[in-house]
DNA sequence: TAGATTGTTAATCGATTAACAATC
DNA sequence: TAGATTGTTAATCGATTAACAATC
């Protein structure tokens, strides 16, 4: 809680990302790794490991690399992976069902609790883990919750987005390709898969051999 | 095709939106929009509007704005949207079915022309608009496609990427959580769903009042 | 001790943005 | 002409990375 604002965005972009490799060391039995060897995992450049750890104060050790378990264990508090956040879905179509189905429960401290779908057909049934809810009952049934994800068609996402602020939603990750109004206070990340692929292409086209 | 390297990346990922926007605002029946139109509907500063269009020449005029048919003309060729680009996608399961049924059709140039799994039992099953091939079949069935969407389990992401460059594939869309290794002339973009849930999580907490 | 690798500095690179002259 | 808005410069900001002294 302490390091706050000092953290620059880019480094705790990545942090979800060493938490996960160095999960996967452990459980492979590793006990010490080098930055080094950190970045051939990630693919992220070795000085920039070591300079985003740094923001956290000395965690490794000169000439030895940084202990696993130890590391694990800091980035388990800071990542706050020890407490589960409750995550609502919007629009139970085809990306919405995938989501249920697959829950993040992997290897997260974030878990889908409620779904809602404005269609009737939909409401009642079961996906993955949680019964679908009317949309018309959102407001009503965010207590509790901090985060949503949006998977609902664009033309309605700005309307949605306004009632989960409403509820005192604080984050929201939008699939839609709407991008959407809300107060500085809560946070929205976009994910907008059509751009990802279409971004990609013309990356291929005019960026060859990088 | 002249601009090649010389266009910023964090512009080049921002075409797409810009083109989508564009799209709208004629549909709309817009004939005209300025950088702070454009600016409140997609959420960039409308300076870094301007810088962007910038690099591809004077693309407006001054007090007047941009001719929305003109841009969205512009951009059609410089995004390649007259040409579709066929992809192939790999690992029928929860996310790969809801990218089948969606197909990126809307607003878009690319087109999901084949799909692969690794279970017989999904094998000749249509989905969306494709039957679903076995994985063995990946290295013969891939000419002419040139990009590749990655919707399989993280432990099979290497060797399927590893498949993917020798067949010719040029890009790779990757929602794996594994980060694969390719030579330097194929292109791979991230998305790591469970990632970008947890930053959002982690900036709701660090980052309050923005 | 010799070898390895951190933590940190400083340089560099890339992206954003305020500001405003140019001009439609 | 007066008003609006571009295109571009220059300042600023933020992120990456090479390099290396410190030290385990």
């Amino acid at each position: 809680m302490e390091p706050q604002s000092k953290i620059p965005q880019a480094t705790a972009k990545r942090l979800p990302l060493y938490y996960r490799f160095l999960n996967n060391l452990h459980l492979q039995g590793k006990t010490r790794v080098s930055s080094k060897e950190l970045s051939d995992a990630v693919k992220v450049d070795s000085a920039t490991i070591r300079r985003d750890f740094s923001y956290f104060g000395a965690l490794g050790r000169k000439g030895y690399g940084y202990n696993v378990e130890y590391l694990l264990e800091f980035f388990r508090k800071t990542l706050h992976q020890d407490k589960t956040t409750d995550v609502a879905l919007i629009g139970v179509g085809n990306l919405g069902t995938a989501f249920l189905n697959y829950n993040f429960t992997k290897n997260n401290n974030t878990r889908i609790v409620k779904a809602f779908d404005a269609n009737p057909d939909l409401v009642g049934e079961r996906v993955g883990e949680v019964t679908v809810e009317h949309i018309d009952q959102l407001a009503d049934q965010l207590k509790d919750i901090e985060a949503a994800i949006l998977t609902v068609p664009g033309h309605a996402a700005q309307t949605i987005a306004d009632t989960l602020v409403q509820a005192g939603i604080k984050g929201i990750l939008n699939f839609t390709p709407a991008r959407i109004t809300v107060p500085t206070d809560v946070r929205v990340h976009h994910i907008d898969l059509s751009v990802e692929l279409q971004s990609l292409v013309y990356f291929m086209e005019h960026y060859p051999i990088n």
